[in-house]
DNA sequence: CTAGGGTTAG
């Protein structure tokens, strides 16, 4: 009767609950708090805590710190007869749950060489211990441990284990677990056990499979749970698959009577967002909202802001961040870091600075995704003082860098013309050893990203050997160069007339996938052009709709250019004609580029008429452009009538910096 | 009393 009545209770709290919330045909014009609702909302709030108060915890498992675990142990160890194995599990387990995973396995050691007892619990707790540090392999060591201690292990330790594999990508011998617990019946797998390998399946891409093995617990009698679902349905939105989503949403909703919760919605919604359908993403959100029984929470609205945030929105997604207040949550780090991300990916250093600096007076403690969203913003800007300077703050703040770190300050450097300086962040990496609290933590190694920042920067002041080399040494640690780094070959080789080496090595490539991308194709139009070697050039513009690839603005303009380039004004001017009527129309690069052509080839008429044409366009010149019309003018080669037609052609931030002759 | 699902970065 109680249960039902504050169940009602909440429900109708829940739904009033609903103003807190804009509406959602426009999720910014906020409702403003009112005192009825901030009533309800403490009312929840001490409905939730009044549920809460179970059982109140024994000396062991209230432990918070470190030491007091250590001398609470020590003085179990002394008392004879010695505590109940019930209590010093209590307290492996809350050593465990401050993540302090390696104490823990001390603690558990010592429990085994004085002799107290043990059971399965501990065991599970110190197997968890081994593979949430990555060390499955010492958890199977302790399994093993049980069977000549005669404890026969349970379903949460064969959970745990398969759960480290699956941590650890060690996919085929989780599958190799799964079958083996089923065929020789050594446990039978709950729905803990069917997640734990669908997540498994999943992390692989193999979604097909995990749905083959949700239909198979089924099957075996094993009641699919949300948890399941949600697993596998976020894996599909995570792989754009969103339709496929959908279908199995539907299919546990209406099919199986199963609830949607929280994390069900926050998987769709993140979903339709990593795809831009708003309009859905509303909708969805209003359906979660008027659920009375779920309602969004803090990582549900954190997607929303960073969504906003990569749409370039940080207005909205601030707008968001009062929402969240205005419900009664806490906005946290995350949330901030999508907004710092969001100011430092448009440039906007002085906002993104300054809502760093305001971190401390929110209670919230930068982390090193909010540090390499700062670097990667003054690396963009080239200002590489600023970027190395936070650089070495981390460190000074006991965070870690991790690889993206170094990553984004490799390319920055490089960005800048100093490999040297790259380089040595480059061998350093490696170098990181454990932090001081003893948990073990792989070293960093340099990854494809690192590897391929670092080419960029050797042939970008060409030092092509170097470049040679550091190829040979990435292969030698087994990375495989991807489609990136590819690029990044060809356009380095190119820019340094290494002519013969790009042929032989696209060749080399063949019509594998790494040849079937335009971007490809770009680059090396416009390096064969840019090596004098026009004809080459030509030949790969005709090559590439033989392939079944659509030349973009980018391709006709690297064409345009290299025929500009060799004096083929005619043809070049027949191939900007075209690109209208290919459906590709010229953007302010190729008219640029044509303007030089014409330029450089004294071409006055065309001149004029491409800068009406621009005009009309609404496209500006560009620096370089302008100045070689100045020059042209200077020198009598193109009329001065020009000149009021050049100036609407020029932006107003180059007003300032540059002299425009009147 | 232990085990499984959703958020940020190059």
């Amino acid at each position: 009767m109680m249960a039902r009545t504050i169940s009602h209770l909440r429900a109708n709290i829940r739904f009033k609950g609903d103003s807190f919330l804009p509406p959602l045909q426009n999720p910014l014009s906020s409702s403003r708090f009112s005192p009825h609702a901030t009533l309800l909302a403490s009312l929840l709030h001490s409905i939730s805590f009044s549920n809460n108060g179970d059982r109140p915890q024994s000396r062991y498992q209230k432990v918070t710190n470190l030491d007091h675990a250590f001398n609470l142990f020590d003085e179990m160890t002394q008392r004879r007869p010695l505590p109940s194995v019930v209590h010093f599990a209590q307290l492996l387990n809350a050593v465990a749950k401050m993540k302090h995973f390696s104490s823990c396995l001390d603690l558990f050691k010592q429990m085994c060489l004085i002799g107290a007892p043990v059971n399965e619990y501990c065991i599970s707790i110190a197997i968890k211990c081994c593979c949430q540090m990555s060390r499955t392999n010492d958890g199977f060591a302790l399994l093993a441990s049980c069977f000549r201690r005669a404890v026969v292990p349970n379903v949460f330790i064969f959970n745990t284990l398969l759960d480290g594999l699956v941590v650890e990508n060690r996919i085929a011998e989780a599958e190799r677990l799964f079958k083996k617990l089923i065929k020789q019946k050594i446990c039978e797998p709950n729905a803990v056990t069917y997640s734990t390998m669908i997540k498994g399946l999943c992390k692989f891409g193999n979604n097909d499979i995990a749905i083959g093995l949700l239909r198979l617990m089924d099957e075996r009698g094993c009641k699919p749970n949300t948890v399941v679902y949600n697993t596998i349905i976020d894996s599909l939105c995570k792989a754009k698959m969103i339709e496929d989503a959908f279908k199995l949403f539907n299919e546990m909703v209406f099919a199986k009577s199963i609830q949607p919760d929280v994390i069900t919605y926050t998987s769709l919604i993140h979903g339709l967002c990593n795809l831009c359908r708003w309009d859905e993403v509303s909708k969805l959100l209003k359906e979660m909202v008027e659920d009375v029984r779920i309602s969004p929470d803090i990582q549900t609205f954190n997607i929303l802001v960073d969504a906003f945030c990569k749409e370039g929105r940080v207005d909205e997604a601030e707008a968001v961040i009062d929402i969240i207040v205005e419900r009664g949550e806490v906005p946290n780090i995350v949330t901030y870091n999508s907004l710092i991300d969001g100011c430092c990916l448009r440039g906007e250093m002085t906002k993104a600075r300054s809502l760093f600096d305001s971190l401390t007076s929110k209670g919230l403690v930068p982390n090193v995704v909010t540090y390499n969203s700062l670097l990667n913003g003054y690396c963009k800007s080239l200002k590489i003082e600023e970027a190395m300077h936070l650089f070495h703050e981390i460190t000074r703040k006991g965070l870690k860098p991790n690889v993206r770190t170094y990553n984004v300050m490799i390319s920055g450097l490089c960005r800048e013309g100093m490999p040297e300086e790259a380089k040595h962040l480059f061998r350093k990496m490696g170098e990181s050893g454990c932090p001081p609290d003893g948990i073990t933590r792989k070293g960093l190694k340099p990854d494809i990203v690192s590897y391929s920042a670092m080419l960029q920067g050797l042939f970008r002041v060409g030092r092509c050997g170097a470049a040679r080399k550091l190829f040979d040494e990435m292969r030698s640690q087994g990375l495989i160069p991807n489609e990136c780094t590819y690029r990044i070959i060809l356009a380095g080789l190119c820019n340094n007339h290494q002519v013969e080496d790009v042929l032989y090595l696209f060749h080399l490539v063949g019509d594998s996938k790494l040849n079937t991308d335009i971007q490809v194709y770009n680059i090396l139009i416009d390096g064969m052009s840019k090596c004098g070697k026009l004809d080459i050039a030509r030949d790969l513009f005709q090559d590439l709709t033989l392939k079944g690839l659509k030349p973009n603005v980018r391709t006709y303009t690297v064409m345009v250019s290299g025929l500009c380039r060799e004096g083929m004004l005619e043809e070049a001017k027949h191939l900007f004609h075209r690109m209208d009527e290919s459906g590709c129309p010229p953007n302010s690069v190729t008219y640029n580029v044509l303007l030089q052509g014409y330029l450089k080839n004294q071409n006055s008429d065309d001149v004029e008429m491409l800068l009406e044409e621009m005009d009309g366009r609404r496209y500006s010149v560009d620096a370089s452009t302008l100045s070689m019309l100045i020059e042209k003018i200077a020198a009598g080669s193109v009329d001065r009538s020009m000149l009021k037609l050049i100036g609407k052609l020029v932006p107003k931030e180059m007003m300032d910096t540059t002299a425009v002759p009147r």
